[in-house]
DNA sequence: CGGCAGTACCATGCGATACAAGGTACCTGC
DNA sequence: GCAGGTACCTTGTATCGCATGGTACTGCCG
């Protein structure tokens, strides 16, 4: 066990369902390679991911037809495998941007309601 | 199958993780039983559950010892089991208050971003 | 009075998915 | 050529929302 403190808290099972779009986001920029969305999605935004969160996600989104990818050669490294959005993972973003805002705002309203000061 | 669209969308995903603080924050104005919950859930807030969700929850709540529960008889009906929060729920609930605040920005930082609007 | 709907409880099985762990291949430096 | 970093991937486990189905009590209506 002795998980790092990312994975133990409640954090982990927030992520659920929602970091797929947090990638398809990342992806709206321009194309990307997994451990490039990796790295930023624990840098910059503290969504702590591994890479055995990534890769199978990014199978699922390229079987739903939300991504395509193209193998690019690196400089240092061995190859990359490139993602960029298609017109339907684009749509799917956009259909989810519309559910994540009133379901933030009903969790808003549950949560910062102070109502027993006591 | 025949998912009457509350599940099916991505938004089932998304109650993951959230949910028993949701419940949490609802008891938190005293104490309710579980058929209330659901039927708040679904009218008030917009979460659609089911009492197939939310039993096993409250299960949990209880194994974790973030609930406390007492049977009532009912005039009208069988008994409830009406639930309430103990201070270490309470305790769950300031704490997962406080991650959530993180997380909300997190994800309205990358879906907000309208950099491409094409 | 007997069935049916509504209220209220609970358990089981399935599917989705985050994560750890482990494996392969390429490149650079020693 | 071997260690370490980069980069890819697969498999197994645990969690949890949900559908389904089961029990028991009450009140209505035929």
């Amino acid at each position: 066990m002795v998980l790092p403190g990312g994975a133990r808290s409640g954090v982990s099972q927030l992520r659920r369902g929602i970091l797929q779009f947090c990638v398809l986001a990342m992806l709206r920029d321009g194309e990307k390679y997994a451990f490039e969305l990796v790295r930023e999605l624990c840098d910059a935004h503290g969504l702590v991911t591994s890479e055995g969160t990534i890769y199978p996600l990014l199978s699922r989104l390229r079987k739903e037809g939300w991504v395509n990818t193209v193998w690019k050669e690196s400089d240092s490294g061995p190859p990359r495998r490139y993602y960029t959005l298609t017109p339907t993972g684009r749509r799917a973003l956009a259909e989810f941007a519309e559910e994540w805002g009133p379901f933030k705002t009903a969790v808003d309203g549950l949560l910062d309601r102070e109502g027993s000061r006591e």
